[in-house]
DNA sequence: CAGTGGTCTAGACCACGCG
DNA sequence: GCGTGGTCTAGACCACTGG
């Protein structure tokens, strides 16, 4: 981050008086800081040195005033430095047709080939392969009774070095034991291609998008600060023949995607 | 919220000379409790007192554990009450063909007929037109030029009297100004509906999707406890000449929505 | 080394919900 | 009235960063 803590930008005072607790007022006050533009993505706010001594409050006011903005994501801190406004990264659209087969056929999973295009440098890591029987709800997009195993794909992207997405994919063992598919390496063009070369013709892809806030584990792996939601994205690949043949579940920095859809007005 | 708080689940200790702070292994025990079931949606957490009781620690410390837990949308406190696990209010899948034709030819603007056909009661409130220079990006989406005006249509939606959404409509005040678009009650159909009997027959939607943590205001107009994100959600609308007519920006509680998408393989 | 944020203690007073 | 969570004080010690 950049800058020493900006104390000069302290003006307003505080109301103890008032309904509106001081943490609350002073949290408010930040915040008009940043979205006004005084305090720019990067900049370091004031200390919490500073907090205390011009409001007038304790350390432990002056931190759960800044814990607020944690929360909203606006503000993240960083031990020893100081507390910074969070920067937005660049923003990666992934457009509706980007599992065109017009990508596949070059060769490229859609993942690398998006990034490269956009002059960055795709990597994939923690790739595990397994056979399991899936959750509940894969089972029932991919149209599988109880017993049923399927191959289990894990894996997660990285931009530049910055983990971004975690993935697993779920293939019917039907379809995917014994094949490229159940190799960490799974070939020229992904999974999708292998499924193509087997006679399953894709068809379309249904997206179903949620959001919500990270579990541990996915906050550690994806390396997101406190407040930075991300999106879950199941999506359920069919073939010509309205078979679901994969199911993808995909937790995403909300960050760094905005996601593009079309859709027709019939 | 149902049940008196929990303390019998209280079996783990803390060690105090862990490098895992204290407050983090409490949360990881409630975490753990919830995700387990043995504390399901709706039932009280320990109470803070039972919490300093059993870990032997300070108030502080209990309460921070459990802001853990709000932050990641897991619990909600209730002032006087107590702390339960969050119930997961039912989820509204919007599906990719909410605004086919057929849906605006039947006289009902898309969310009353989706909201009505699940049985539930919508209400459409706070609503507010204008006519602004839109900001920037929506500027740009319409393909106007510098000073060019539009009708802002605002307005709230809630399902049961609950608040789900804060939708703000941009049309070109040439194709709005003095039409009943720019009357609060836009008639049957909705401005969709006025749209196409001016001729601007309706081709195609882009969804432009995004997840963050909510403002004050939004967090207030949607009644969102903290740890609940929002979807951002742009949609502009394009006629078959292929000009923009209309940006809608909303944003919805990410709780309450899951948005379907049908992707073409091509 | 000085300055920063991270954790924790031991209290106090208050506002809200419910019996 | 009592138990709940909400706010706030006044300290302490620690870990990390940077010059």
């Amino acid at each position: 981050m950049v800058g020493r803590p900006r104390g000069d930008l302290l003006t307003e005072v505080v109301d103890p008086a008032s309904d509106r607790p001081v943490f609350r007022q002073i949290a408010d006050h930040l915040r008009g800081l940043i979205s006004s533009g005084q305090l720019a993505p990067g900049e370091a706010l004031p200390s919490e040195s500073q907090l205390v001594g011009h409001y007038g409050v304790t350390r432990t006011t002056a931190r759960v005033a800044v814990a607020v903005l944690k929360g909203e994501g606006l503000v993240v801190s960083e031990h020893g430095k100081g507390s910074y406004v969070r920067p937005r990264p660049q923003v990666r659209r992934l457009g509706s047709d980007r599992f065109a087969r017009r990508h596949r056929e070059a060769g490229k999973a859609a993942f690398v080939a998006e990034v490269e295009s956009a002059g960055s440098k795709p990597t994939v890591d923690q790739i595990t392969v397994t056979e399991e029987r899936p959750p509940a709800g894969v089972a029932r997009r991919l149209g599988l009774t109880g017993r049923a195993k399927t191959v289990v794909r894990r894996r997660r992207y990285l931009i530049d070095g910055q983990p971004v997405e975690l993935a697993t994919s779920y293939i019917p063992a039907a379809l995917g034991r014994g094949t490229a598919i159940a190799e960490p390496n799974s070939g020229p063009g992904g999974i999708y291609a292998r499924l193509e070369e087997q006679g399953h013709r894709l068809d379309r892809f249904a997206e179903e998008v949620r959001a919500r806030m990270p579990l541990p584990e996915e906050a550690q792996a994806l390396r997101l600060p406190s407040g930075v939601p991300v999106f879950q994205l199941v999506r359920t690949a069919y073939d010509t023949d309205g078979e679901a043949v994969e199911v993808c579940d995909t937790v995403m920095s909300s960050d760094v995607y905005q996601l593009d859809y079309e859709l027709p007005a019939r």
